[in-house]
DNA sequence: ATGGTTGCTTAGCAA
């Protein structure tokens, strides 16, 4: 079973490259972040003909997440807490959880969208207490927008005080995390140097000067059935890229 | 060297 993650950027800007992606990586579940799209104008028709069902929690303009499967989920939730924004939906798939989340930016330390994207990692944690067991089958995926670790970014130091690497920002993620999560791709790579997101800006890609924002994250019984876990770098290459490339890992399981 | 990318929506915001 391959699960993966992938911030689009605009879903309808990336359809085109998304349908090759979907073919060329075959994975049974794909969690996508910032469809950028109203549910009425997802291209559903399109994702359904590449053989894929399509759970789409979207928003106009910003934000907005979907998750994909081979399968027909059992039951979808659209939305955490009392959050207004399209930031999160769960999919289960018998008893395998699946959960997508587009964890706010920040913008900057100490501002109003800091104090939410704090707020929500809180939020989060109290989801999982709600409604998931440690021992069970959850996943959760998507662009959690923070760096766990200095492991995590090109150029530490040039990031230190940003949203995306503060302290305060780590440790709400810790928090998640140690509800009872592994993060799989850590697992596979524990040396880092694994980005997933590389700015626009300044040649980033080709400097490689990335971070690794978009994650795996899953319990025990299923992260110990993990076999391999990577970037896909290449859909980082080429014309017309989403600033993140999809992460993607492999358990010994069925959907 | 006072810039830099992209997407959505059309000048400014968000990432």
């Amino acid at each position: 079973m391959k699960i993966a993650t992938w911030n689009v950027n605009s879903v309808r800007a990336r359809l085109d490259r998304l349908l090759a992606w979907l073919e060329r990586a075959a994975p049974d579940v794909a969690c996508l972040q910032e469809i950028k799209v109203t549910d009425e104008a997802f291209p559903r028709e399109a994702i359904e003909r590449a053989g894929y069902r399509a759970a789409v929690f979207g928003q106009k303009t910003y934000n907005g997440v979907a998750i994909l499967s081979r399968r027909e989920p059992d039951a979808v939730h659209r939305g955490l807490g009392d959050d207004p924004q399209a930031r999160f939906l769960a999919a289960a798939f018998g008893k395998l959880s699946v959960l997508c989340a587009y964890v706010p930016n920040g913008q900057m330390v100490g501002s109003d969208k800091w104090a939410y994207k704090l707020d929500w990692l809180a939020q989060l944690r109290a989801y999982l207490e709600k409604n998931h067991k440690p021992s069970g089958q959850v996943v959760l995926c998507g662009d959690l927008n923070i760096a766990p670790d200095d492991l995590d970014v090109a150029e530490p130091e040039v990031w230190a005080d940003s949203v995306l690497c503060h302290p305060e920002g780590r440790a709400a993620l810790e928090s998640v995390v140690e509800w009872g999560l592994v993060d799989v791709v850590r697992k596979h790579h524990p040396d880092g140097g694994v980005y997933s997101w590389w700015d626009y800006r300044q040649l980033a890609f080709p400097k490689n000067r990335g971070l690794r924002l978009d994650h795996i994250l899953a319990t025990e019984p299923l992260a110990s059935r993990s076999t391999e876990a990577a970037v896909d770098r290449a859909e980082r290459k080429g014309a017309s890229p989403s600033d993140h490339a999809p992460v993607v890992a492999a358990f010994d399981a069925r959907l």
